[in-house]
DNA sequence: GTAACCAATTACCTCAACGTAACTAACGGA
DNA sequence: TCCGTTAGTTACGTTGAGGTAATTGGTTAC
């Protein structure tokens, strides 16, 4: 039987895989995912959850999800426009894990800034 | 007795939390949190590590990591210089999540490559 | 003396990330 | 006829991330 080999290394600089990790270690793809585990949600919906987020930025993310398998994209042939994005199998992978980070930077916040005050204090 | 009450969301455009989340969900944070799991490790290891990064890339993020308190900057006053780098418990917690994330790109980089392929392709 | 060592800083440049605003398509309703 | 609707694109500008190279400082080895 043969087993898996890890052949990839996120700490090899020319590492496919170190690109794949920039796009899953960014605060819009923590987002998206998180808010995209609750279900299939459309376009403007996403935006509005997402405070602040641009469409651009919405678009090229969910694109870029779209590309590497993560997202679905549901176009429905009405007008006005309505798109509905869900996470794939293998998004849905990535849920609990960007959940946790999100959750991380929730519950940690007021102790990070302490610690900045106490740096910055000297 | 009191119960913690969600007061943060990174879905807030001007919650603090949601810049601490953008410096944890980071490639060079990851990756950086990552190998020090291992261990307490000195500059220029790290620097070995971590393939590619740059002496200034480096320091900055070690910086930021330090002065939110995830890391500890342990100085020798020894010459040539001598400084070693530890995870705080803080800084611990969120080795697991990110070693997850780092896992996730290694393992599934063999299929979002395939699934980039097939979305290149039209 | 001077070269090598290591962590760090600085100046300078480039490029990617991001925001804003204008514009499009296609239909239903006033 | 004109307006509002939604997802998306494009152009343009600004900011920030990041790379490279030069420099610092105080020892030890040559």
């Amino acid at each position: 039987m043969s087993q898996t080999v890890p052949d990839w290394s996120v700490l090899a600089a020319s590492c496919p895989s170190r690109k794949s990790l920039a796009r899953i270690a960014n605060k819009w793809t923590a987002m998206v995912v998180t808010v995209l585990g609750n279900g299939r949600m459309r376009f403007g919906d996403l935006k509005q959850e997402i405070d602040g987020i641009s469409g651009k930025v919405l678009t090229e993310t969910l694109r870029d999800l779209e590309r590497d398998g993560l997202v679905t994209r549901h176009v429905y042939a009405e007008v006005p426009p309505r798109v509905e994005y869900e996470l794939t199998e293998l998004g849905f992978t990535l849920h609990e894990p960007l959940l946790v980070l999100c959750r991380w930077a929730e519950q940690h916040i007021a102790e990070v800034l302490v610690n900045r005050e106490r740096y910055d204090a000297r």
